[in-house]
DNA sequence: GTGCCATGTGAAA
DNA sequence: TTCACCTGGCACC
């Protein structure tokens, strides 16, 4: 493929790998590694404005700032964005995925690895879930929404939960992943719990709370809450997810 | 048109 | 804990 830096951030690396071979490309949680020969690898990290879209050839004058252009013979993909776009060797692609815990779209994956840090944690699972070390790939709305459909509270601690609680979880970001995917959106809504379209649930509401502050809870209709935890907006319903469950009394 | 916010991370303080 | 990165969507004027 021929290997191109439009925007000049990614220049020298692009020389190194024009006109070489790209042979794979895998994701392990948030990040890509596209792989060229002699085991070089560019990682590739979107973080929060990132885009990569593939067309077919042949390839426009690039519009705007390009960090990478990739062109083959019937294809073209433009990075533009990304948090990270490095050439990086099998060492460090190693370093990288030793850092990230048990991915959910992995059929590999050791989701007990994430319960051994969840159970002995007093850290609010809401955080957990963001941690990268737990549970690679899930973000934000994942995080309120698997939340929300398991009426867990976010600042609940790890600890506090049970295994059976956890595997639930689990299995659940396993489907909602996958669904990702194959959909290319974040669709969390149970059939039962789709809405009516109404000024609380307009077209194309997709979450039960994602983004939902002060709107009512689709199950229940408390207003859904907002709070900030490390730098990061959390979403939960008060009737839904209380902090702990009430037991049943007698 | 303007301003704010955001599917994220890591360096600096 | 704060800020920088650096793009797009959308609410609001």
């Amino acid at each position: 493929v021929r290997v191109d830096s439009p925007q000049g951030r990614f220049a020298e690396s692009a020389a190194l790998l024009d006109r070489t071979r790209l042979e794979d490309a895998t994701s392990s949680g948030k990040h890509l590694f596209v792989e060229f020969e002699g085991t070089r690898f560019v990682h590739v990290h979107l973080g929060l404005y990132g885009k990569f879209v593939v067309n077919r050839t042949p390839a426009p004058a690039p519009v705007g700032q390009v960090r990478l252009r990739l062109t083959g013979s019937a294809a073209y993909a433009d990075l533009r964005g990304a948090t990270a776009c490095d050439l990086v060797t099998d060492a460090e692609r190693t370093a990288i995925l030793d850092r990230l815990g048990p991915d959910p779209l992995d059929p590999a994956a050791d989701p007990d690895r994430a319960w051994q840090r969840v159970r002995r944690s007093r850290s609010p699972i809401g955080g957990m879930l963001m941690d990268q070390s737990v549970f690679a790939g899930v973000g934000n709305v994942y995080r309120a929404e698997v939340l929300f459909r398991h009426r867990l509270h976010p600042l609940r601690p790890g600890q506090s939960l049970r295994v059976g609680q956890f595997r639930a979880l689990w299995e659940d970001l396993v489907v909602l992943l996958h669904e990702g995917v194959r959909t290319g959106r974040i669709e969390t809504l149970r059939p039962e719990h789709t809405p009516e379209q109404s000024p609380a649930t307009p077209a194309g509401t997709r979450n039960y709370v994602y983004r939902r502050t002060g709107l009512p809870c689709l199950v229940c209709g408390a207003k859904v809450r907002t709070e900030e935890l490390a730098g990061r907006n959390l979403f939960w319903c008060p009737r839904c997810q209380p902090v702990f469950r009430s037991r049943a009394v007698r």
